[in-house]
DNA sequence: ATCCCGAGGG
DNA sequence: CCCTCTGGAT
């Protein structure tokens, strides 16, 4: 895709919705982090399915800790590889309070030490609660980068730093939601809507199929 | 059978 | 590089 083609992309998409946000519900910093370390391998509608009866007195670390290991997961037990995930978070909590007065740390090497947290939770975080221009390659941004040949990449890492050199300046801070949304209701994985989608002309594989 | 805002360990 | 963890939706 050429650096033109690209502009039309996010000018497009930046049209259509100016202030794109997570769709992840959450109040506290703390609560951003939790929920961004439930999504995996699972729908963000799951994940405040399971949140929406914890978060009111779930606000912080301490919360957490106070909660307990069982209870916690059991509330979250019908999201994905929730075993993992309880305890990573009740790990986490324990970190946050020890070494971060309970808040929420704003660099990529302290949020990645904490257990539960790699690359793709610290750029969410980074990028929603502290405004740094860094894009998390999930699913859906691997599958949109690649299909569209906005950015190819057989690893998210490689599609990241491909989406960093592609993604005019000013697109950069909301580059990521714009592709997840767009990914999560046009660009779908089994059944993309290419019929209704507002840059099939621009796109690799709208151009051929359907 | 495949996919969902992945991370840790071998 | 690979594997495992995990249930719900489609």
């Amino acid at each position: 895709m050429t650096p033109d083609q690209c502009q039309q992309l996010f000018e497009r998409l930046a049209h259509a919705n100016p202030h794109p946000a997570t769709e992840l519900v959450w109040h506290t910093p703390f609560q951003l982090l939790l929920a961004v370390l439930l999504s995996a391998q699972s729908t963000d509608v799951g994940v405040n399915r399971a949140t929406a009866p914890l978060f009111p007195t779930l606000q912080t670390p301490q919360d957490l800790l106070a909660l307990g290991l069982a209870a916690f997961e059991q509330a979250i037990r019908t999201l994905g590889l929730y075993r993992a995930k309880a305890r990573h978070a009740l790990e986490m909590a324990k970190l946050l309070v020890e070494r971060h007065e309970g808040r929420v740390p704003g660099t990529r090497g302290e949020l990645e030490a904490l257990p539960g947290v790699g690359r793709k939770t610290a750029n969410v975080v980074l990028n929603i609660l502290y405004g740094h221009p860094t894009i998390a390659v999930d699913t859906h941004v691997f599958r949109v980068a690649n299909r569209t040949g906005l950015a190819c990449g057989t690893t998210p890492l490689a599609v990241e730093q491909a989406l960093l050199r592609a993604v005019p300046a000013p697109f950069l801070q909301h580059a990521h939601h714009w592709l997840i949304l767009q990914g999560r209701h046009v660009c779908q994985a089994r059944a993309p809507r290419c019929a209704v989608c507002l840059i099939q002309d621009l796109c690799d594989t709208g151009k051929i199929h359907v």
